[in-house]
DNA sequence: GCGCGGCGATACCGCGGGGGTATGAATGAC
DNA sequence: GTCATTCATACCCCCGCGGTATCGCCGCGC
């Protein structure tokens, strides 16, 4: 009997699974459409279940192929976390990889590097700046080894952490604005203005009434234009552009910094970087 | 170019990584040497970096090789969840696994299956139970779907979660104990006490002076011959044999039991459970 | 110092299986 | 009914995995 799913055809199962078709799926995945419909139903047969539901005019997932969608994608993610991470350990020139959201915290991640950078024995880090809700993907797959992260914005489960700094939330809103004028806010004060909604891990947009932004820079430019506000954390306010004002808003959930890596890692130079971490 | 790594590969490896010894290795993978050898060549070819120092006396895991083992592990670990996931899901009598600690949690996890057996819709629950500290790796390659867990004790993280119950700790031990008649304790009274040292998942054990136990039965026998106190929570009384007794500490940390799933599962009956937990 | 034994690497072979092309079969559109 | 679309089947080829035999290296014992 054979053992063990091979990441071959868990790619195979996902590139069908996403696009439902045998013959783009094929295309994608560089191959012709008969061997992929084989490992299909090969992968089928290993497993004892049917994953997919196939008339010659349309394909479905069943309920084991949802399943095997859902944990094969987080599979292939850790085996190509494990391939990534491992080059990136080449012993000649290690490199640390750290992502972050693009636009925060942009002051304390200046110190941390400068501060790890100034350790005896650092290694080089190479920063990502990547969208809000991505960073995730980016640990999971192995982009990179450490992310920073903000609570209760990010998810921190399933990782190791290490809280850098807290911090309260300001209200950021153009100089012309009714509120700009206020020393402070609360939350109930915010109940009408149009808020932004940012994009999700899924491909969709949170829920509301307000623009849809997808980084940093597309927001400052509606806040700018009076289209948007936006609640952020206070430190944001660094670096701001003129025609900005940020107002506190005393009863916002308060904000946690944190370092965050995979509990198993052994990638070298993190240890250091969460110690030096620790004593900022 | 080759693209991704292959799941066997990985196999070998931590096979070679784990025995430092090919000849080992290749028995126990059921393979001869030499095809087991090249394999791992192949991979340092791909990966760009020698994953073992190899002498013909001695094999050893470079630093890129200890980043590859941590990740590797947990890369198979998360397509065997793949695969042993879809299994149970198969169409036709689809199984929820959940795994817990033995002895404890008892009557919770009866009152929780009972609840959901009478739910509508309600799938057969398959239940593991294992020792202390086992429990994260079952859930996370794929031997359960959901885990019934105890924080402070249990890593959360990188699991979703929903709290069951709160309770506090209490004392276990014989009833001839000089402290068997007080009503209640603090963690100061408990200084020398030779508290027990259970297993870690890295195979050592917690350190301190007590005895070694491995599982609840073990640690009730001793206790019972005098040889252990145990600090545990409340709900360990119930079920309690004659003999040993009850002390609430009263400053200890608070326990809380709660179930706990990876994120993005998909598995059906979870969901349901979920819902009854958060009524109980 | 020489031979032996243990172990990983190399050389070579055979076969299974993954991938290709051609074609069939089912089904919805018109 | 005909046609187009799409997944399955048939058949072939060749790469690559695994096996056996052997080599090369090195440490140890006498």
């Amino acid at each position: 009997m054979n053992d063990g799913v091979e990441t071959r055809e868990l790619r195979y199962f996902v590139a069908v699974a996403e696009e439902l078709h045998f013959g783009r799926a094929a295309e994608r995945l560089g191959i012709a459409q008969p061997p992929l419909s084989r490992a299909i139903r090969a992968l089928e047969r290993r497993l004892g279940a049917p994953l997919f539901d196939r008339t010659t005019r349309a394909v479905a997932l069943t309920e084991a192929g949802t399943v095997l969608l859902a944990e094969g994608r987080a599979a292939l993610d850790a085996v190509d976390a494990a391939e990534r991470r491992t080059r990136r350990a080449t012993g000649t020139r290690p490199v640390l990889g750290l992502v972050a959201k693009a636009g925060a915290s942009q002051e304390l991640l200046a110190k941390l590097l400068d501060a790890y950078a100034a350790e005896p024995g650092s290694v080089e880090v190479d920063v990502t700046l990547c969208g809000p809700g991505e960073q995730e993907r980016v640990l999971r797959d192995g982009r990179a080894d450490v992310a920073l992260l903000h609570r209760p914005f990010d998810a921190t489960d399933g990782y190791d952490t290490e809280e850098l700094a807290e911090e309260g939330q300001a209200l950021f809103l153009p100089a012309g604005h009714p509120l700009a004028g206020r020393t402070e806010l609360r939350t109930a004060d915010l109940a009408d203005l149009p808020l932004p909604r940012w994009p999700r891990p899924d491909g969709g947009f949170s829920p509301g009434e307000g623009p849809q932004v997808h980084d940093s820079a597309q927001l400052q430019q509606l806040v700018m234009l009076g289209r948007a506000v936006a609640v952020l954390p206070d430190s944001v306010r660094s670096g701001l552009p003129e025609g900005i004002v940020a107002v506190p808003v005393v009863d916002a959930a308060r904000v946690t910094t944190l370092l965050a890596w995979p509990p198993w890692s052994r990638v070298r130079g993190l240890a250091d970087l969460v110690r030096v971490a620790s004593r900022l």
